[in-house]
RNA sequence: GCCCGGAUGGCGGAAUUGGUAGACGCGCUGGACUCAAAAUCCAGUGUCCCUUAAAGACGUGCGGGUUCGAUUCCCGCUCUGGGCACCA
């Protein structure tokens, strides 16, 4: 018998499939352990060979883990809403829901061929009105809860109500938007759409003006993590800053819970200190400054972290957007101010970025330090946010580079405050040396003078301390169609929640996905959609809405009455092993934590955090390869040749290559104008040139996983995308060094069968075969636990060596267990043939027996001054004195010797001989 | 500019965390089998010196250091991949 692995690998789908082999259920005998990969979003274009990547690993581990014992939890779906099929829909009036239906089935079609191990029952589609139900479910549960600040924890909005009623707007310690305070006998007298605006401010989801990131290509606004330099990451279209009234998600309440749950997280620093720049916590103070313009006086906050400069500032600086800019903005300078802001308005976020041009305008109004009671003018700056902070600042040129640099251009003088910094340069940024010019300050050190100057300024009412976060809250509405509709219409102008038993709120049908004449989002054509009268919102939700809570979804996909249900959630809790992208560390990885932590808040689930252990999968690249055209002609060079002419390089189809030598019949038939080319070949063949490259259609290097299989197979495919490099590490394609892995499984065959002999004995295995069994059990065991998978292939290929012709049962069984997890189909088609009936699956993983694997013998390396010399065989029993009494008396070492003396003798047993001599 | 990470043969990558650097695979060279090819098997394969071998020297991006001993630890660079980027 041959390994006919396209017979065997489609025979096991098959069967694991028909037998549910892999379906998992809560079994409170056995422990859990729930293994997830970050789902597609289906593309047209289909997997590519990179893609299959981190679930061939997840693969992997979940399999091994049911050998160890587990209850594993894997699943799979589709994170099926999104921009790719909605701009597809806009230009082929195709409904977006169709493509998705086809992509998704190509997807599935694709997975299946590799033989993954999930429970297909799990699988859904964030699109399905069942799933976003509980989408929009959640939403309703936050638009219902605002956020303690003093418990940290979300509260259901009638508790606020509560409170407000008792005690006024000074009730409550709450993460909320900025509103007039107010006292209970107000509260009451307020009418409900005055009471309703308030509350507004507090809800976790809440509707609210702010700076936002407008694609007037896309005509949506986009959240921060979906703006890449300037340009959205979907289609590369400019962005610009805009005010708008927005849905939002007060993600920023939970800023520093996020912070801090980060140091209970197994997950890669670089990926933990990426969330942690994202959250940007900084520590500070809030500080008043009396601000004056013409006989009018205000009181205006700022947050500085550098309490210490005071005695430096000045000027002051307001964001462009800043409320403050229409306050201060004298007579005299109210057309160049509006001319400034005309001209800031216009740019697009990649020139604000991109352009770091210091610009500025004079507002007229001047600030009093409320230190100095200096007086100094308040400018506006595109430099200052206005979603930081408060939108203004003190500056203090001094010992603030972006400052000086204003400074310098406007001709502001600059300070200096600290001892010996010369800024005549530059500022002097940094947060040490000794006080000077400040008034108390003087001689501090500057860590000592930030919390006295703070100290002072709580002291005497100036301000308070502060900590800031860099996170805004999430945008969380769309204007575009293919998303989840909001539960939400209006009612006498008052956004009103659809109620629980009312949801979903379906998509309705439209007959153009664009926006409406008037600028409209798309769902404003709906005909008749509206709720008992009223009309719904007509946003839709984000990507990430429907990717935030799926884990959760997973552990209960069928139940029509909760999210999850209390029994499901408490067995499979969250999320043990994570494996996915980098892509996500500042989008979906941040929101799913939020969206966790709000569900635990109302107590639905019982973990804090969904993802416990994460790792991040590396890309795999493409390697294209080069023909070079001589210029002018139609003659081809071979890449050792090419210098000699002048040539053009040009990317070949990697199909049409092998090993670097391109088939020229193929080249001939694979364009045109290729028909009658000619080529230059050295040693009678075409080497072609060859880079590494993103994997890309453009640059003819796309390798389908489809073709792999049909040439080797799905287990090869698994087996080599591991032994490629480390998981982590990205890495590129190269489809020379699949022979290699493909031989090896075929070796595995051939223990088995001799052509048509079955070879397979009931022979005791000898003491090597023993060895080389546990060394692999043993090292297969720890690798995977460390996620080095590259390193267990190896470990296969070292046994199978060690293991040549032993065709023992006793040895042959628990090999093909440990090859399961990697070589899934080989494996369990030779289990069978070895006459077991239940799948592979079910079987244990052989215990590691190490006394098998210890040697008898030690060769044991002797250095000279650290310079090895020569082996020793000795006995690995032999003890430390024993082995230097046996090296030094060795014949070679007197040898070396020479006219030098042993000064010491340094044994490492098991290891090396060191002989440190002397004159 | 700031914060992470990486650099090892012709190539992908190992190295038990300070102990024989280059495992394993690819590629290449030679051989066996074959009419021949494929497949398979065996041997060799870091560099230099050399007819060959023995022996030796050099060798983990560069320059120093610690140590009997450094790919591994410390200091200073170079190149490179990634993330953040006016966050006061």
């Amino acid at each position: 018998m041959d390994y006919n692995f396209l017979e065997i690998e489609k025979k096991w789908q098959a069967w694991w499939a028909a037998n549910k082999t892999f379906k998992a259920e809560a079994d409170g005998s056995k422990p859990k352990y729930y293994v997830l990969d970050m789902f597609p979003y289906p593309s047209g274009a289909g997997l590519h060979v990179g893609h299959p990547l981190g679930y061939i690993a997840s693969d992997i581990f979940s399999r091994y883990k049911r050998l160890k014992g587990f209850n594993v939890l894997h699943p799979m779906g589709y994170d099926a809403f999104g921009l790719p099929a909605e701009q597809y829909a806009i230009q082929t009036g195709q409904h977006p829901e169709k493509t998705t239906h086809q992509n998704v089935a190509r997807y599935r079609e694709q997975l299946d061929r590799i033989g993954f191990s999930y429970d297909w029952d799990r699988e859904f589609r964030t699109s399905d009105p069942d799933y976003y139900k509980w989408t929009q479910w959640a939403f309703l549960k936050m638009f219902g809860c605002w956020y303690d600040n003093d418990i940290q924890k979300a509260r259901p909005i009638e508790v606020l109500e509560a409170a407000f009623a008792e005690g006024g707007s000074a009730a409550v310690n709450a993460a909320c938007g900025e509103h007039a305070p107010f006292t209970a006998e107000e509260w009451k007298s307020f009418t409900d759409k005055e009471k309703a605006d308030i509350l507004m401010q507090y809800r976790i989801a809440y509707q609210g003006e702010s700076t936002v990131n407008w694609c007037p290509a896309l005509g949506t606004v986009l959240a921060n993590d979906e703006v890449k330099d300037g340009y959205s990451e979907r289609g590369g279209h400019p962005v610009f800053q805009k005010k708008m009234v927005q849905w939002q998600l007060r993600v920023s309440a939970y800023a520093g819970r996020l912070l801090d749950g980060l140091d209970r997280l197994d997950w890669t620093d670089s990926l933990k200190e990426m969330q942690r720049n994202w959250i940007g916590r900084s520590q500070g103070a809030e500080m008043v400054f009396k601000v004056v313009n013409g006989d009018r006086q205000y009181d205006m906050t700022i947050f500085t972290t550098r309490a210490d400069t005071v005695f430096g500032v000045t000027f002051m600086v307001l964001a462009p957007e800043s409320e403050w800019v229409e306050k201060l903005t004298t007579a005299a300078q109210r057309a160049e101010v509006d001319a400034y802001l005309a001209a800031v308005k216009k740019k697009t976020e990649r020139e604000r970025i991109a352009g770091k041009a210091v610009t500025g305008v004079f507002s007229g109004s001047y600030a009093i330090n409320p230190l100095t009671g200096d007086k100094v003018p308040v400018w506006i700056a595109e430099y200052v946010l206005a979603g930081y902070g408060t939108g203004a600042i003190m500056a203090v040129p001094a010992h603030d580079s972006r400052d000086y640099a204003f400074a310098r251009k406007f001709n502001l003088p600059v300070i200096p405050l600290i001892e010996g910094a010369d800024v005549s340069e530059e500022s002097f940024d940094a947060k040490e040396g000794r006080m000077i010019n400040s008034g108390f300050l003087n001689g501090l050190d500057v860590k000592e003078a930030i919390p006295a100057a703070i100290d002072y300024v709580e002291a005497h009412g100036i301000g308070h301390r502060k900590v800031n976060y860099r996170i805004r809250d999430a945008i969380f509405s769309r204007q575009r169609y293919w998303g989840e509709p909001f539960p939400i219409y209006y009612k006498d102008g008052i956004a009103t929640p659809v109620p629980f038993d009312r949801l979903p709120v379906t998509l309705p049908e439209i007959d153009e996905y664009k926006p409406t004449e008037s600028g409209e989002p798309p769902l404003a054509r709906a005909k008749d959609w509206n709720y008992e009268g009223y009309p719904f919102e007509k946003s839709t939700m984000p990507g990430f809405a429907g990717s935030s809570a799926y884990y959760l979804r997973y552990m209960d996909p069928h139940n029509d009455e909760a999210l999850v249900s209390p029994e499901a959630d408490k067995y499979w809790r969250n999320v043990d092993l994570y494996i996915g992208g980098t892509e996500h560390a500042t989008g979906h990885l941040i929101y799913s934590r939020f969206w966790n932590k709000f569900l635990y808040d109302l107590g639905y689930v019982c973990e804090d955090e969904p993802f416990r252990k994460l790792i991040n999968q590396g890309m795999i690249q493409g390697r294209s390869n080069f023909v070079y055209r001589i210029v002018g002609t139609n003659t081809f060079v071979s890449a050792g040749l090419k210098d000699g002419y002048e040539t053009t390089e040009i990317h070949v189809d990697i199909n049409i290559v092998r090993n670097d030598r391109l088939d020229l019949e193929a080249f001939k038939a694979w364009r045109p104008e290729y028909a009658d080319a000619e080529f230059i070949l050295e040693n009678g063949e075409y080497i072609c040139g060859w880079a590494v490259e993103k994997m890309s259609k453009s640059m003819y290097n796309v390798v389908n996983p489809d073709r792999v299989c049909d040439t080797y197979g799905a287990d090869t495919l698994r087996l080599y995308e591991m032994f490629l490099g480390p998981l982590e590490q990205s890495k590129p394609w190269d489809t020379k060094g699949i022979d290699g892995v493909n031989r090896f499984l075929r070796k595995v065959w051939r223990l088995f069968w001799d052509r048509d002999k079955w070879l397979v004995t009931d022979e005791a295995p000898t003491a090597d075969e023993l060895k080389a069994l546990h060394k692999l059990i043993g090292k297969e065991q720890e690798d995977i636990e460390n996620f080095s998978f590259n390193t267990t292939v190896s470990a296969f290929m070292i046994a199978l060596n060690d293991l040549q012709g032993c065709s023992k049962r006793a040895v042959l069984e628990p090999l093909l267990i440990l090859l399961s997890p990697f070589a899934p189909h080989i494996a369990e088609e030779l289990w069978h043939q070895l006459g077991h009936e239940d799948s592979i699956t079910y079987a244990s993983f052989p215990e590691y027996h190490p006394e098998y694997t210890v040697e008898n013998t030690v060769k044991y390396p002797v250095a000279f001054n650290g310079k090895t010399r020569f082996l020793v065989d000795l006995p690995a029993s032999m003890a430390p004195a024993e082995i230097e009494g046996a090296v030094r008396a060795h014949e070679n070492t007197q040898k070396y010797l020479g006219d030098m003396t042993i000064a010491k003798v340094i044994v490492v047993p098991g290891r090396m001989v060191n002989v440190v001599l002397k004159k």
